[in-house]
DNA sequence: TTTAGTGCAAAAGTTTTGCATGGTC
DNA sequence: GACCATGCAAAACTTTTGCACTAAA
């Protein structure tokens, strides 16, 4: 029998809630100055239950009365991104999305109607993979997974 | 023990020998008019190893003398994707490509450096899917997996 | 004070759309 | 003939870039 488990690594409520002293820590792990527009666009992301393009978290800063220019946002992104403390979604050709994720390696769960992401631990593909790159002579360097249905919320 | 069994579907190189009623039968059978430009599309798709975006195939079309605006590559693509006649991929944000794919549900396996696609079968994820729903209440309706590698070619 | 980040506006792309014309059934 | 598809050009968007100015180390 085969064995899967599925590990929540970290719920979005979880970030939400997290002070600003951890996020200028975040920054300062991976010697990204922590600037106010980046705590900005960082604290965002972590009060976004689901993920976000550049143009809301843009409109969403300014409709707070944040002083941002939408050119921050994308350089910011596009850094976080690089650093690897943010993941990019793609659900559909030309909407990009970004989401702030729990570290390491992992898949997601995103509703179809809601966009609500969950996160997903490992999904026991390794001996899969092996086969792949032996059989096509590739050397796999990575994959992604990512699950697509309706939650709870949306069925209802 | 477990098996798994990567099977593969179809080579590009046999899409490119295929015959023009063929591509003509193809869209017959999505109720699709086969109109010279869809031929056109379609044609190069078919040609193609890879896979392209719309402003490549247009390019190519092109240079190669055929008439045919770009528009109407777009929304050629558009309506064969929605038909599930081709699949979408997105290697990067803002790079949406396109290709010929085999019917049925399957998975890729792209080469970073030259975008060569190798269509894999099924991955075996049938009970960590099922798990997955049940334990976040989703109703899961699709996924995709997708594999990056570096292909033989481009190692040497 | 030296280096890095930001804002703005312009530019560069990609994709969509309106509408008159031409092709298919 | 009725309807659908196409081409062109314009429009709508998204994302990137140049450059002067400002903030961080």
């Amino acid at each position: 029998m085969r064995m899967i488990v599925v590990r929540m690594t970290r719920y979005r409520t979880d970030m939400a809630t997290e002070r600003q002293p951890d996020l200028r820590a975040l920054l300062a792990s991976r010697g990204i100055r922590p600037t106010r527009q980046r705590l900005l666009v960082l604290g965002a992301l972590a009060a976004e239950q689901n993920d976000a393009t550049a143009q809301q978290m843009h409109d969403g800063l300014r409709a707070r009365g944040e002083t941002i220019g939408l050119a921050t946002v994308y350089r910011t992104l596009a850094l976080l991104s690089d650093q690897g403390v943010i993941d990019t979604l793609v659900h559909r050709p030309g909407e990009v999305c970004y989401r702030l994720c729990s570290e390491g390696h992992h898949h997601h769960l995103v509703c179809s109607q809601c966009h609500r992401v969950v996160e997903l631990g490992e999904c026991d593909l390794g001996s899969w993979l092996d086969d792949l790159g032996a059989a096509h002579d590739f050397s796999v360097t990575g994959y992604s997974v990512e699950v697509t249905g309706v939650c709870a919320g949306c069925t209802a």
